[in-house]
DNA sequence: GCGACAG
DNA sequence: ATCTTGTCGC
């Protein structure tokens, strides 16, 4: 019986953080996209040549911390609908630690970006919205960047929860859920999450105008900022945008037509 | 000891 | 991440 390792040593965890480090120097942070963007004016933004969009995230079943389903899907741009689904059954070797997110979920995802690209190579992704952060990130390497070096694709990474920066930035959740609250006045303003140090990890962003909450969008890879939060709030149509939502509600839905199966 | 803690 | 129905509001 193989061991669950639900205790890394602090050995284990230096050893990841260099990974991280490494990894980090091919991070790119700006706009290296095969499609363009036009802007009109002020706030008028268009996307030429952006047809698939990626979506991918893990649901686990019931209690099993180890249990995992990864899927992945692909949206049409702009009309957002899903051209592209598929899901893996994963046993998960690493627990859950703030920080470390990527080790213990992008095996699974980056083997289902490798079946798409050899069975449909034609609407792979030209980016995928992650769900976890990007740079915004104690090291400036998330799940979203990992996975966005690993797969050498343009990634996003959208947080529903704040994760906070410590090392004198500022960026505690007291000072960004104020300012958040303050700023965040109507669907698509931003909040850029700027520390002491001048440098910026992130933004909030307020989807809509009905929804309050704001969502955290960082670098994940290959894409500036900016273009991260166009992209974002033209996708949503909830709070969390389509592509991982998406992959949300399918990867759940998977799981209860399995747990069904073994009843009936 | 206390607070914080992406998914 | 996950356990969970109804309910208030546009």
């Amino acid at each position: 019986m193989e061991k669950y390792n639900n205790n890394p040593s602090i050995a284990q965890k230096e050893e990841w953080a260099r990974v991280q480090s490494e990894l980090k120097l091919k991070l790119i942070e700006t706009d290296a996209l095969n499609f363009t963007k036009i802007v009109n004016g002020e706030n008028i933004v268009e996307f030429r040549g952006l047809n698939y969009i990626g979506g991918v995230d893990l649901s686990f079943i019931e209690n099993h911390e180890e249990d995992a389903i990864a899927t992945l899907v692909v949206l049409k741009y702009p009309s957002l609908e899903v051209i592209y689904e598929n899901f893996s059954s994963v046993k998960l070797k690493i627990p859950y630690m703030t920080g470390f997110l990527a080790f213990r979920e992008v095996t699974p995802l980056l083997d289902l970006l490798q079946i798409l690209k050899q069975r449909n190579p034609d609407i792979f992704p030209q980016v995928i919205i992650v769900d976890g952060n990007g740079i915004l990130h104690p090291r400036r390497f998330g799940f979203a960047s990992h996975l966005g070096v690993l797969a050498n694709v343009p990634t996003i990474g959208v947080g529903k929860n704040f994760l906070q920066i410590d090392d004198g930035e500022n960026l505690t959740m007291a000072h960004v859920k104020k300012a958040a609250r303050e700023k965040l006045k109507k669907g698509g303003d931003t909040y850029l999450l700027q520390g002491q140090s001048g440098m910026i990890w992130g933004a909030a962003v307020r989807s809509l105008d009905s929804t309050t909450n704001p969502i955290f969008v960082s670098i994940g890879h290959r894409i500036s900022l900016e273009t991260s939060i166009q992209v974002v709030l033209k996708c949503c149509r909830y709070r969390v945008p389509e592509p991982t939502r998406q992959a949300d509600l399918r990867s759940r839905e998977y799981i209860r037509r399995g747990q069904k199966a073994k009843i009936t």
